[in-house]
RNA sequence: GCCCCUGUGGCGGAAUUGGUAGACGCGCUGGAUUCAAAAUCCAGUUCUUUCGGGAGUGUCCGUUCGAGUCGGACCAGGGGCACCA
């Protein structure tokens, strides 16, 4: 842990810290002013000291089973890069205590394309500027007035401001470049200064487009003219051929990065260096809902922590929420306290921990709920790491990444013997639902509003409601539906059941009223199937024989238990149910016959046990009454998993389809291991094939057996 | 803006390794039942057609005997972008 400043999103009118969220249109959400960033002393997780492991896990096989697009994602968020650090000297000696500018580039093979220096308004020297330039402070409070949130910086138009100072190019005699405050530039990475190279950087392009500067090809794409092209509003970003470029003319963009960086480091210009994208954990929240941070300020020995006796810190039952900002700080009494080290008056920290710190090690602790101590490394080794965590893929980077550093750093203290938190992981959907908001743009539930005409209304008021676009639930915007509202209409049985069926598990499901319906309507069906069968489980027959009718419903009894489990195992819900529609109808067709085409009881039985058993993870309720009804043994829930027989799975024929020109032309019914000649026999004696290829003559013959007949003319 | 994902009938979605596009459900249409309706049951349902066929998986191009599936370019929607959690 440690402390350094950082920026914020600071409302002027409300004097509070603003979440990224509570900032639209550069606008506090309350009060409307518009936001500031300002910096602010925080305390921070050092993640960064474990980039290099973070990355190596990704790859090393510790996260087999993590879906491969969240392992990208986090692999880019750590954003490791090789580059090379480089000084540009000043013209003209040192400015404000600086000889040269220091930046990083990821692109120094376009060093010979550099244009001009870029600095971030946050980097010191241009703060030393800004002291006794008025237009230069004005044009970095413009900047500040963008926000922190990379998306809101990245999205700004861009903009710059001169500074009245130059460089020297080092490895092009005599060339001097010009020095810019650049609004796109982030102090936090790298240096917080670069050097631009429109032709091959977008930012650089449009900014240099902007003030008129130089634009200068370094790269040649394949193929081209070198006497002709040139960058017009795109830059050339692609691999390609050095030109413009002296001792790195005709290489690869690659081998012009070693050796540019090679040459560098020979002559002392510079340096190979490795930057990382990922950021220290800034931890502190200004908020009362959180932990507070154990920490106490004395004014004679500094930071002192919480002594491990008087943990965890609680916080004072009493709030005033009245007034924007932080409740703690202004309590009247909370924050005093003696230090544990001198006993002088002294004041408690009063940030309290970002969330993600709870979610970053809740699995350890329900290892151990009721013990005193955070953890019981015994029952944590003995359960952990979680078998398959399940989650939102919203969650793929910025949870899912603190919980694996956490766990790492309860590794180092003792609490744990693991470094990966999760063995597997899935990313589920979420649930989404159209979004509602009234007149004066205050968002509604959707229980208060109500089609009418072509349109929506408030079920209240009568006035028009706006529709806005399907979003995941999130109670800031009200789209939600209660399950306790959908369990009382319909049962949980019914919801269950749709949800799992509608989409697959990792798809966002759009909750629909109709949708939960046809699952109503289904479980109806099965009892109403299951109803007139009472007791059918209880006639244990005393050997099991069955009749040659019975063979139609063996298969598809068993046919429906292999696909049911082989789904459910792979988390492909939605196909299990539908598979077992498919059987339930069979079996209601089934069970209806009368006569000598009836199915005997033992058959009879071995379907029913075998759905209800099939059923009972998505319609536990119903599952359990049917058993009972029927005569099962003890709960369903205790019941065997049914098991299939694959001898029963085996049909007579197949249909193999014959294509002619890659159409399909023909079908022919056929046995499953017929050889190619008979295929072939058959398929060229079929009447439909006959009358396309009459006149022709066959180019090609391909055979696939048990898949497909393609005749190529 | 950057990173990741998705795109198939009126709708949600099926389609092991490239091999019958549209399983299953919703909706709709017709029929049965009913005095009538609801519920239920049965049948049909990608579009088009001169009934031979023809077109079709976001768009365009490519690889292949064969592409929803593989490659390239683009378009649209969603998730994330470090203080929503």
């Amino acid at each position: 842990m440690e402390r350094k400043k950082s920026f914020v999103n600071w409302d002027p009118v409300d004097g509070t810290v603003l979440a990224n969220e509570q900032v639209i249109d550069g606008k506090g959400w309350r009060s409307g002013a518009p936001v500031e960033r300002r910096e602010l002393s925080q305390w921070f997780f050092k993640i960064t000291d474990e980039a290099e492991d973070l990355l190596a896990a990704l790859d090393d096989g510790r996260l087999d089973g993590w879906p491969d697009n969240v392992k990208l994602m986090q692999k880019n968020w750590i954003g490791k890069s090789k580059g090379l650090k480089m000084s540009f000297p000043l013209v003209g000696g040192d400015v404000h205590g600086y000889a040269a500018i220091d930046i990083f580039t990821t692109r120094p093979d376009t060093l010979f394309g550099a244009s001009f220096i870029g600095l971030s308004p946050d980097h010191p020297l241009v703060k030393s500027f800004a002291a006794s330039d008025p237009k230069l402070q004005k044009f970095i409070d413009e900047c500040q007035k963008i926000g922190t949130s990379e998306e809101a910086i990245e999205k700004a138009d861009k903009k710059g401001y001169r500074l009245p100072i130059e460089v020297t190019h080092p490895l092009i005699e005599g060339e001097t470049l010009s020095v810019w405050v650049a609004n796109f530039i982030l102090i936090q990475y790298g240096t917080g200064a670069i050097f631009a190279c429109p032709a091959h950087d977008q930012r650089d392009l449009d900014f240099a487009r902007k003030y008129d500067l130089p634009v200068r090809p370094v790269v040649l794409p394949k193929g081209a003219d070198p006497k002709t092209w040139d960058v017009d509003e795109e830059a050339f970003v692609g691999d390609g051929t050095l030109f413009n470029s002296k001792f790195l003319d005709g290489l690869s963009v690659d081998d012009a990065l070693s050796k540019i960086i090679e040459y560098m480091e020979s002559k002392g210009l510079g340096e190979s260096t490795t930057t990382w994208r990922l950021r220290d954990w800034g931890i502190s929240r200004q908020r009362y809902w959180g932990c507070p941070i154990p920490i106490i300020h004395c004014p004679k020995c500094d930071i002192v922590p919480v002594p491990t006796n008087d943990l965890p810190v609680k916080l004072p039952d009493e709030a005033d929420f009245s007034k924007p900002g932080n409740p703690l700080d202004r309590h009247p009494t909370w924050k005093h306290v003696k230090c544990p080290k001198c006993g002088e008056d002294a004041t408690r920290e009063t940030d309290t921990f970002d969330t993600f710190v709870d979610s970053s090690w809740y699995f350890a602790r329900f290892a151990a709920p009721s013990d005193q101590a955070p953890t019981n490394p015994e029952e944590a080794n003995y359960w952990l790491p979680v078998d398959q965590y399940i989650g939102g893929i919203e969650h793929a980077i910025l949870h899912l990444l603190y919980a694996r550093y956490f766990t790492r750093m309860m590794k180092a203290c003792g609490h744990v013997n693991i470094e990966e938190p999760f063995r597997n992981l899935f990313t589920q959907g979420m649930v989404t639902h159209a979004t509602f908001k009234d007149t004066q743009g205050q968002w509604l539930f959707p229980e208060d509003v109500i089609a009418k005409d072509d349109g929506f209304v408030h079920a209240k008021t009568g006035e028009p409601v706006t529709v806005g676009p399907i979003e995941k639930m999130s109670k800031s915007k009200k789209n939600v539906v209660s399950p306790e509202m959908i369990a009382d209409s319909y049962g949980a049985d019914a919801a269950r059941w749709f949800m799992l069926s509608d989409s697959p598990p990792e798809r966002d499901v759009e909750w629909t009223d109709s949708g939960v319906e046809g699952a109503w309507r289904l479980i109806n069906r099965v009892w109403d199937m299951i109803e007139p069968q009472a007791e059918l489980l209880r006639e244990k027959a005393d050997t099991q024989t069955f009749a040659d009718t019975d063979q139609d419903l063996r298969r598809a009894t068993h046919s429906a238990i292999k696909g049911v489990s082989d789904d459910i195992a792979h988390f492909r819900f939605n196909k299990a149910i539908a598979r077992l529609y498919e059987f339930i109808g069979f079996l209601r067709k089934s069970a209806a016959l009368s006569g000598n085409t009836a199915p005997t009881q033992p058959a009879l039985a071995e379907a029913f046990s075998a759905l209800i058993r099939l059923i009972a993870p998505f319609t536990p309720h119903l599952a359990e009454e049917s058993w009972a009804h029927l005569g099962g043994d003890g709960l369903v829930c205790n019941a065997p998993w049914p098991s299939y027989d694959e001898g029963l799975l085996a049909t007579e024929t197949i249909i193999l389809p014959i294509q002619i020109n890659g159409k399909k032309r023909a079908e022919l019914h056929i046995a499953p291991d017929a050889s190619k000649d008979m295929i072939e026999q058959q398929a060229l004696s079929n009447e439909a094939v006959k009358r396309h290829i009459a006149g022709k003559t066959i180019a090609k013959l391909i055979i696939v057996p048990g898949r497909i007949v393609n005749i190529v003319l």
